[in-house]
DNA sequence: TAGCTTGTCTAGCGGTGCTAGGATATTCGT
DNA sequence: ACGAATATCCTAGCACCGCTAGACAAGCTA
């Protein structure tokens, strides 16, 4: 069953495109807005054909997630490089972090609180995954001294998340920003 | 305008039915299995009967997490009193946190996750609001050194929060939990 | 060109939160 | 005790949601 090269290039066109505009209203008006009508209209063809390429607007929500996490990944490791010690290190990784969140917030929110479909923290997670957590053990494992890097990473990681999480959903006045992620470097960059 | 004291009661004990049956569904099967249908027909009554006690859905989960926090403040302080050292108690505190989050991950969901109806980190927060900060503070904030105790405190509790809710949602593998509070708990105990 | 596959759309299902308007019960003034 | 005013409740329905069956049109193959 071979299929016609220009139809196939057309269809995975337009999967992109899908996933596209829905980061778009996304990004604009948060993922509740992306209802599958409005997705549908605004790609100019009806509700079924979002159905044709994804399982559903979970689906739909994961590739956008999966696409976050690689350019999430890329962000996380601005600037590294220069000579620094871990304090620094991290210091960065946390300002890299907010700032994707800042940016990108829809993103985040499909990454990491929406779009339970993915699976996290295993071999068998898809490459972004793993490859966004890669980015966070570069900076933050060279921190954990004699603690195991992964844990101590992803610890270092849960605390970035708290913050973030609780930030934005105004549970945390946003203005001592700065002081708690100095406080939590200086704890994490102790190492030993 | 005054009221039949008779029906005034009533009407309040109804009210808290309507409370402690969404409890019951949430904690069962999760928020999104409480719905206005459901609930009505639970405590034998029409949908827009729950109108004529809350604004909406949003209102009777913002109601259970209210109730959610005062349980959740004396449970944060079970323990407390013994002698001990900043460390230990931020071990106990991380503890009864994790706890709550095991036992009634609805009323956690409803208060830290939902319900953004509340008001956070403020004067006009609720008194429930205020008290469950409170018991983080009492435990944490001896922790703080030469840092002011409240941000401290923030910081620490986003940390645990983070954990939770990754945990939670199955981004990080749950073995590994006494582990990762320990090197937060070890993180923060040092103090100034 | 005839027939078959593929692609797309219209229409609709069962569900959601929420509400307008009418029926019913209760209380009050006479 | 009875009719009017008031408070209470329910039926029915709105606009929306995610999702899908089945009709129809377009394209490819023989």
């Amino acid at each position: 069953m071979v299929m016609n090269p220009r139809r196939e290039r057309d269809r995975s066109q337009r999967e992109q495109l899908i996933v596209t505009t829905a980061r778009e209203i996304a990004e604009d008006e948060g993922w509740d807005a992306v209802t599958t009508r409005r997705l549908a209209a605004k790609i100019e063809y009806s509700q079924p054909v979002l159905y044709s390429h994804f399982s559903g607007k979970g689906a739909i929500m994961a590739a956008a997630a999966l696409e976050g996490c690689t350019e999430m990944a890329i962000d996380l490791r601005k600037g590294v490089g220069v000579a620094e010690d871990s304090r620094s290190a991290l210091w960065r990784l946390a300002e890299n972090y907010f700032d994707f969140a800042d940016r990108k917030p829809a993103l985040y929110d499909a990454i990491f609180t929406l779009a339970s479909e993915l699976t996290f923290a295993s071999p068998d997670s898809p490459a972004p995954l793993r490859d966004a957590f890669g980015a966070l053990l570069e900076c933050a494992g060279p921190a954990a001294g004699a603690h195991d890097p992964a844990l101590y990473t992803e610890t270092f990681w849960a605390a970035l998340h708290g913050l973030v999480t609780l930030e934005r959903s105004r549970r945390l006045p946003p203005q001592a920003r700065a002081e708690r992620i100095g406080m939590l470097v200086d704890r994490f960059a102790v190492g030993g």
